[in-house]
DNA sequence: TTATGGTTTAACCATTTGGTTAACAAAGGT
DNA sequence: ACCTTTGTTAACCAAATGGTTAAACCATAA
């Protein structure tokens, strides 16, 4: 829509903000003065743009997963092998979060706090599918490159090895009496181990 | 309901209650007034017992990491080997899991909402140690019975195939097109097929 | 029976919070 | 210039919310 803008990009900038602020403190914590004071701008234009905090929440949520989905479409329906897919998945995607820390855990978090968010972003284009990674597991299991596996159990394996960390990082860095910077180190060891560690259980 | 009970452990019931809604509803997204409504009582009664909503909360986050760190604690000390300690945790977990649903994320939830808890809960005494797993897992490599992995990435790969699922249950649900019987069905075929996954990765 | 002390309730309070309004400012078109 | 549309703000509002209070309740000891 062609509104004449007196700032730069108002709209934006509110999204910005909401995408901090939701991000870190969810929903339910987020507050919209919060979210008008990071934006540098007045309340009552948070109301303009998105009349409302739920519709608000909804654009950001919608934006977050809309940067998290392609990465696993591409990831599952290139026409790479398994194993590169393992790989490259592995690789790609642990570079990505570190840029995005906060994005899995907010959505896991507002998917499983509002079942029905999942509804509205199915109709996302890029919402990934599976058929094509299922098929591809068995026929390579049935050609002897990969050893018994069901692709269903594949998969999840691959998003628990990869995002898990990620979701649980205080705990993770509790337990291993670790810091930032050595969760960061132990992370970037992973993007290699996390891979050997898939393909040595599935290759034959 | 029988009010002619003196205390017949109110606070319990409010304990019981407060610990449904947090976990469902988050420490941010809960009501003081449906805690009291869901304990059937009135609402000082919460201040009367538990002086604050954070002093509550507290509580049954204490209560809730007092449930699942012994979890942990037997998996990694108890005297058998690497290859059983996969075998049990896996099988155990997934069946813990299943009767706490809500706990895993409750707890990595509001572990990234406050860092702080962790530092209330580290004095916990079954709070989970590494140590004795780690040292184990170098000796069974140095011996020639697993291959050479490190002890720490060998631990995070562990929790995170079990954990995650549950975490992500409804990303999960809605990627495989699944209700929440076929999710079920997949949890139990994981009680075997994960530590399959494991072992067949690590051992020699 | 009555005094006592912990327990329970209804009513109340102060603050926070999402949302609205009305007036004003800045473009854009004619 | 003038009017219309869009953008922006301060002030305001009603509802919700965590927390408090003062009185009532009730089992038990004296």
């Amino acid at each position: 829509m062609a509104k004449t803008n007196k700032n730069q990009d108002t709209e934006g900038q509110i999204l910005t903000a909401a995408k901090n602020v939701f991000q870190k403190k969810g929903m339910d914590g987020a507050r919209m003065q919060e979210i008008a004071d990071e934006a540098g701008i007045n309340k009552a234009m948070l109301h303009y743009y998105y009349r409302s905090k739920q519709l608000l929440f909804e654009a950001v949520f919608s934006n977050a997963f809309s940067l998290l989905a392609p990465q696993l479409n591409k990831a599952l329906n290139d026409d790479s092998s398994i194993e590169d897919k393992v790989k490259n998945f592995t690789n790609n995607y642990i570079s990505f979060i570190s840029k995005h820390p906060y994005l899995p855990n907010f959505i896991i978090q507002e998917l499983n706090r509002n079942p029905k968010f999942f509804e509205k972003i199915q109709q996302n284009a890029a919402f990934p599918t599976l058929e094509k990674f299922k098929t591809q597991v068995t026929e390579e299991v049935e050609k002897g490159m990969l050893k018994p596996i069901d692709g269903e159990q594949l998969f999840i394996n691959i998003i628990s090895l990869n995002i898990f960390p990620f979701v649980a990082s205080p705990l993770i860095k509790g337990i291993l009496k670790i810091d930032d910077k050595g969760f960061k180190q132990l992370m970037e060891r992973r993007k290699t181990d996390v891979s050997e560690f898939i393909i040595n259980s599935i290759k034959k």
